[in-house]
DNA sequence: TCATAATATATGATTTTTCATATATATCAA
DNA sequence: TTGATATATATGAAAAATCATATATTATGA
């Protein structure tokens, strides 16, 4: 993991947002991405992609919902990057978070794990 | 410190490496940078003028030349991310440092500090 | 068929780069 | 000291490249 390509990862809103969640919720699928963010699916879908591609985030498909995580093969500093963020900032996902928990049908997990 | 914008600031190779051979040398003048990385000075003082209206980095005049530094302003958890960076990467600038040691002209600092 | 998610395309917006030039300081000869 | 010249740096303007978004379409699973 080139550290230029990191941190273009992290130079987008929505795709800040988007890892935060992840680091905080361990996995989150895509309809609760789109929910959370109030943004329409094909962009949160796009930037998905971009981060899969990269190999920041890895996935899992679940029935009909796809979830995402931070990858496991993530090098630990740029790991720690994405979790100091978070501490550091907890009022940039408060928000979303919050919307998320408003959610009466969050999809349930089966098994939580790779 | 908006996260998305310190992202923004690492995420081109010419900024990135502007900030971690400041964050390695301390202070570093403009002419010392275009010859560390082989760039044009124009390409070097846009994004130099780019970080500091970002507040990532301070300047003070010697003479005819301009010395940068990491803004001693810049938040803890921004300046742990940009340490982090240089001490998990140390090829990323490695060539450029060597280039820096060989420049037998380097300009002399006369107070190293603000 | 319905819900979830991915992809293709077009377009608009932003960013980066370059060139030309301006400013500021330093040097040096007359 | 004055004026000429060199060096270091900044910036306006324009071109080029990149990126983000919206819409439409497609794919997949229940």
């Amino acid at each position: 993991m080139n550290p230029v390509q990191l941190y273009k990862c992290l130079s987008d809103e929505t795709r800040l947002k988007c890892l935060l969640l992840m680091e905080h919720e361990e996995e989150i699928c895509v309809c609760e991405l789109t929910a959370a963010l109030e943004e329409i699916q094909p962009k949160i879908s796009r930037h998905l992609a971009l981060l899969k591609k990269c190999g920041m985030i890895q996935d899992r498909r679940q029935g009909q919902w796809v979830f995402y995580r931070v990858s496991d093969q993530l090098p630990q500093w740029a790991r720690q990057v994405i979790s100091g963020t978070l501490s550091h900032n907890p009022d940039f996902i408060d928000a979303h978070l919050k919307k998320l928990c408003g959610l009466g049908e969050r999809p349930e997990r089966k098994k939580v794990c790779r």
